[in-house]
Formats: C-alpha cells, sequence, structure tokens
DNA sequence: TAGCTTATTATGTCTGCACATAATAAAAAC
DNA sequence: GTTTTTATTATGTGCAGACATAATAAGCTA
C-alpha cells in the first residue's frame, strides 16, 4: 500500500487533532514531510494545499506552514435552482408571476449592482408554490441591457431557469439574512405580518456587467444546511 | 508569457459563458487541451479539477469531462469566531455568561448528535455583546463525556474560543434559518418579542463522538456573505 | 546604528513520464 | 439474442527534476 495525498492529508490531520502540532506552530518543510513519508515533494504539496484551502493551514512563502491560530471553519452550501429544491422535497413546483414591470430600481439595488441611477430595469415579482403553498417570493431586478434578445415569456418559463440556461456561469455573491414580512409578503404568502422569514439576496455579474438582483423571502421553516 | 493553471482555468470558463460549449456537453480531452494550449496534462487536469471542484463542470472517468447540465452553485461562507466577527466590524467583544448547569437535553438535540435519551450535558447560556450592545445569544450544550479535563471557567474564556483551541479540528454541520425571537430571546436581547431573528446552528462531533450543539440568535441586521 | 543590497530558502508551479482506476465499447462465448 | 470477457480510453495520481516567486535573514555600506 502506497501513501497517497490523501493518506498525508489524514494523517497530518491526525497530528494537529493530537496536538503533536500545536495551534500556531510551524510544520516542518515539504522536503521533510515528503522524506519522512517516503514520497515526493509534489504529493505533500498536494495534501498541504488542500489543509490550506480548508483553513487548517496557513503557507506563505519562505516563512513555510503554520497550523492555524484561530482556524477559520469554511463552510460550504449549494445553492439549487429553486424548481429543483421543491422536487428535492418530494413536492410539486410551480409558480405565478405577480408583477412585471419596467422601472428604475431603488437606489440601494442599483449601487449594489454597479449601475447608474438613471438605469432602467425590468421588474418582476414571482410567488414560487410548493404542492400549491408558497414557497418563496421572489423579487427580481433585471438588466436589460445585458440580457440576451430576445427576452422570453417569464410566465411560462421561471426567471431563474432562464437565466441559467441563457446567461449561465456568472460570477456573484450571495447575502442570506432575517427580515420580518412586509404588509405585501404577508398578504401574498399567507403568513402574519411580521414572521420571521429567512431571505436571500443574490447579486449576479456577466462579462458585460450586472445581469440580475434578486430576493428570495422563504416561508417558514425553511432552513440552509452545509454539505457534509 | 507562459500559459498556467489559472489561464486555463479562466480561458475554459470564458468558453462556458460564450456558449462555445453549452451547458451539458462534453469538452475535449486534457490531451487535447494541454496540445491546445502548449502545455503538460498535468497543467490542464489541475485547472479541470478545480472548476469541477466548484461545480462548473462534472468529470468521470472514461467517460470525460462535461459541463455541468443544471448548474448547482456552490458557495463558500467563512465562519469566524464570533469574537473575531465582532473585532472585524471595528467594535469590542465581551460576554457575559447568563447560566450554566448540567442536565439532560432535549430530545431532538440528543438525537441530532445522536446520543442516548440519558446523556448528562453542561448547559451553557452565553450573550456576546459588540459595543455593549447585544450581539448574540449563544445556547450550548456541552457532551461532558469527551471534554478534554479541565474545563476551564466558562466565564473567563468563550466557550467558543476555548473548544477551537482545545478540541479543535473537528467535523460539523451548520444550518441557517429565521425564527421569531422567543420570551426569553426578546428579553435578552433587548429586542421586540417575535422579532425575526437569523439563526445558525452547528453540531460538531470530534474523533469520540459528538461535542457540542450550539444555537446562536444573532441581533436583527446579521448577515451572512459569501467570500467572493 | 540605520538603511540598502544580496543570498538563502520554502512554497508555487510546470514538465514529461508512468502506472492505476474506472467506465465504456468491442469481441467472444453461450 | 444475451451474457460474459476483454480491450480501450479518459481521468486520477504518482515521481523526479527544474525554475519562479516571495519573504526572510545575512551582509555590507554609509
Amino acid at each position: 500500500m502506497r501513501t497517497g495525498w490523501e493518506d498525508i492529508r489524514t494523517e497530518v490531520l491526525r497530528r494537529i487533532r493530537v496536538r503533536d502540532w500545536p495551534l500556531g506552530a510551524m510544520i516542518p518543510t515539504e522536503q521533510d514531510l515528503a522524506a519522512e513519508f517516503g514520497c515526493a515533494r509534489a504529493t505533500v504539496n498536494r495534501a498541504l494545499r488542500e489543509l490550506a484551502q480548508s483553513g487548517v493551514l496557513e503557507r506563505r512563502r519562505k516563512a513555510g506552514t503554520r497550523v492555524a491560530a484561530l482556524p477559520v471553519r469554511r463552510a460550504t452550501l449549494e445553492i439549487p435552482v429553486i424548481r429543483q429544491e421543491v422536487e428535492a422535497l418530494g413536492q410539486t413546483h410551480s409558480f405565478r408571476v405577480l408583477d412585471q414591470t419596467i422601472g428604475v430600481p431603488p437606489v440601494p439595488i442599483a449601487s449594489r449592482l454597479g449601475l447608474g441611477p438613471g438605469a432602467r430595469m425590468i421588474y418582476l415579482e414571482t410567488l414560487h408554490l410548493a404542492n400549491g403553498q408558497p414557497f418563496v417570493f421572489e423579487m427580481r431586478w433585471l438588466n436589460t441591457a445585458v440580457l440576451p434578445q430576445p427576452a422570453p415569456d417569464f410566465a411560462t418559463i421561471s426567471a431563474n431557469e432562464w437565466l441559467v440556461a441563457h446567461v449561465s456561469y456568472a460570477t456573484g455573491d450571495i447575502a442570506f439574512s432575517a427580515a420580518a414580512a412586509t404588509p405585501r409578503e404577508a398578504a401574498v404568502m399567507g403568513v402574519a405580518l411580521g414572521a420571521a422569514l429567512f431571505v436571500t439576496e443574490r447579486c449576479t455579474w456577466g462579462p458585460q456587467g450586472a445581469i440580475t438582483f434578486v430576493r428570495l423571502a422563504h416561508a417558514p421553516g425553511y432552513r440552509v444546511q452545509t454539505v457534509v
């Protein structure tokens, strides 16, 4: 049985856990470890690189490698398309477009997307249902300037999926928070005014600039969980 | 200027964005790409491996590499220690232990940690303050069976940090949700009853079993954001 | 002593080659 | 025609060597 990079990763992790190598301490160089494990430096490198990426180690050229002093945990979340999310629960997904207009977005949203204050965008309000029950209330601003033409009928295909299929692979950031249900949200989703809703906000940029801002207000009981 | 693996990753991503390589389509083999870019196969491999890890590509031996059909976005969050989080905002962190007892945890918590119904645990209630204002209300159950002895005075050092420094590097899962403030939370944090709070729940396991369950109720306005 | 320049060194990355592994396609056996 | 066996092939991982890069330490100068 050879020692692969995963074995080395495991062994390094073990030594850290057992405090063979305490928090904040330097660990041997790649060369030394390679000699100890009887493998190439590249193999050790692969193992240590992965550990650094997950926040367990801190590496700097010439300075060497040390065990992270205050290990910042890194968690990975999966953000699926809403339809998939509903269907994964064994329920049926449907949606209704409640509003579709063209107008100027609120300043905070425009500035977050890096757009001027006069930019005109499509505003879209969609209610997603799971087995007919309100699941997510979606408020979306779309940048007409960068959308592929022709734009579809959003009553037929969810903006969510159309974007994934036609704009695709853009960068973006996601933020999670909690908010009290506004009167509109309460009415649309059938919850009490002020109910605690889980809110997801996403900004998406493509090669040509900001594409969309979306705010999702999830029905009570919604949870986001890390992948194990 | 040489072509490094990051250049290749960028170029591959570009081709996917531009739909040179459509969603779900196969892309050339590592060998072909290496020939095209004029580099070693290992370099291409490094680039494609990273893209597969972030969910953009799907790879299978012999079958080849394809662009993910339903791009499940993967986002990475950083979960720092609370003190770090407060100090990163330029504020001063302090905390008060409100309760410390020994008892049997509620069944849902015990079962989530994989413990029997009779397990005795330390229960700890801590209020974290930022510049003297309530920041997080922490409810924590600690498994006495696996804690390193001696346990410290949790009024002096936050359980959060002591665990990181003394138990360290365990696996765990994290869940986010929104909840209405309970009477106790409302009183402790000085918010209205039923206010929308952002809730983080974490289970942590070590080599010898479940270590701790913690529920953090964050003050209104709290956001979790992905690292860009 | 302070400030600048010059080794030194650990990690970062690349190359070219090799073999392992898993999944598919083709061939053979029934 | 169906099942089993045997290539074939793309990715996964390994090795040894090389050079690049960045940060530190040592040495030198003013």
